[in-house]
RNA sequence: GGGUAGGUACCCAAGUGGCCAAAGGGGGCAGACUGUAAAUCUGCUGGCGAAUGCCUUCGGGGGUUCGAAUCCUCCCCUGCCCA
């Protein structure tokens, strides 16, 4: 059984709270010796078209799993993301249409592959079986649950005592997650450590329709750029695993030091023996620019190649460390004679030409390095020219007109 | 069903007839400083305009008034208490 020991380490590697590390024993003793890989569940709340670095911590788990033989089975929440995941929130979140999840599931699986292996996959929605329920056995499902076991959570009974509305259907989202366990026979269940009551809703519920409770495994949160909240898409926090290299790259230079070690182990997977070097060099006294770089090094060649990470840290210090411009950056071919305002303001370099004059007064627009101090100025191009808004905003601006006689 | 307190900009929140595009805080953005970060300081933070200015915004619709976030009226929504 030395194996088992073995496959346990692993599978429990990073993983804040197993409930139970004997079932789980139990479990994959029972996989062995059956020859059936276990359903190994994960939600998805698709209420964005792209996953995150915080999200990529369960997935990751997941890919854990699949390595051992086992069967990832993945829920897109299309059904209850109409109601919205209330956990953690500190108020009722929109609900989706139909059409916004179906937009966002279609771009969801290119990203989800780079994670895991689709051969050992299962995609599954789950209107399939909630919406199958129908009323009669919505109303089955509800008996089984009381309104104060809901209310154990934190975030429903600080909305309560904060006198904030708490909606009906926002007490139903743990159940309907958890009747996903039912629904696809879960042995074992992933989130982050916040899913804790949904997860355990699960467990329960498996009981009550005579199956066995799914093991539930919590991962740590990774924090958003900014640190404090979980990286979340809703607080924009986050680096989406399909951003390009340079953006990834100065992105995750820009969190704040104390969070260096959290990604590090977060999201460029070191191993132990990392982290223990990442803490002494820290204590040490070395510059923690430089161990952010190797962070973020780290983590675009896990998305991306080596080299592009390589060239993601030479643009970053050019940029930052030099004051230089980037090698690539977006063209903008502008006519003669067009103000400078309106080309800021339609290519999204800022928000309107009202917000483009005030960062022209504020000295935050150049072009070619000189600052621009007149928020009139029109450009007349004979050759390209770099514009910079802000620290990381830049764009080459190429003449439409071919020809233009001064 | 009755009573009562509310609904203000991205969020919290002040404002109860003109001085209100709306105090203050948070967040965000920009500048300085730095290590690119944090902290700190400064500025900005509805839109259009070069600008005196104009337009849109205080839950929604009507109304009163020279003038409404503020008053009246109807409607919608939320909290709390009673039933």
């Amino acid at each position: 059984m030395a194996d088992i020991d073995e496959a346990i380490s692993k599978l429990m590697r990073g993983v804040q709270e197993c409930v139970t590390e004997e079932e789980l024993r139990a479990k994959l003793n029972a996989s062995q010796k059956d020859a059936r890989p276990l359903r190994v569940k994960l939600g998805i709340d698709a209420t964005g078209p792209e996953i995150h670095l915080g999200f990529a911590v369960p997935l990751r788990k997941l890919k854990d799993f699949q390595d051992q033989g086992h069967t990832a089975v993945l829920i897109v929440g299309d059904f209850t993301a109409m109601i919205g995941d209330p956990s953690g929130q500190s108020k009722t979140r929109p609900q989706l249409t139909r059409e916004e999840v179906e937009a966002n599931v279609a771009r969801y699986e290119r990203q989800l592959f780079r994670i895991l292996d689709p051969e050992r996959t299962e995609i599954r929605y789950n209107s399939e079986w909630s919406e199958a329920l129908g009323t009669r056995g919505v109303l089955e499902l509800l008996g089984k649950y009381t309104v104060s076991q809901i209310l154990q959570r934190e975030d429903f009974s600080n909305r309560l005592d904060a006198g904030d509305p708490v909606f009906i259907h926002e007490l139903l989202y743990p159940i309907f997650q958890g009747y996903d366990s039912v629904a696809v026979k879960a042995d074992v269940e992933l989130g982050g450590y916040d899913q804790r009551l949904n997860l355990i809703v699960g467990r329960e519920l498996q009981r009550s329709f005579d199956q066995p409770a799914q093991v539930i495994m919590m991962m740590p949160l990774l924090e958003g750029l900014s640190g404090g909240a979980k990286m979340s898409k809703s607080y924009n926090n986050y680096v989406g695993i399909e951003e390009p290299p340079s953006e990834m790259f100065g992105k995750l230079m820009s969190i704040p030091d104390d969070l260096i070690e959290q990604y590090f182990e977060l999201a460029a997977c070191a191993d132990e023996a990392k982290l223990r070097g990442i803490r002494s060099r820290l204590q040490s006294g070395e510059n923690p620019r430089d161990l952010k770089a190797e962070m973020a090094r780290m983590v675009v060649a896990r998305y991306h190649l080596e080299d592009a990470a390589r060239e993601a840290e030479q643009t970053f210090s050019r940029v930052f460390s030099e004051g230089g411009v980037p090698e690539e950056m977006p063209e903008i071919k502008v006519a003669s004679g067009t103000k400078l305002v309106d080309v800021i303001a339609a290519n999204d370099l800022a928000s309107s030409k009202t917000d483009a004059r005030r960062l022209i007064k504020q000295g935050a627009v150049s072009l070619d390095g000189e600052k621009v101090e007149d928020i009139e100025h029109t450009l007349f191009l004979d050759s390209p020219v770099v514009l910079k808004v802000g620290k990381r905003r830049f764009a080459k601006l190429l003449t439409r007109d071919p020809k233009i006689a001064l």
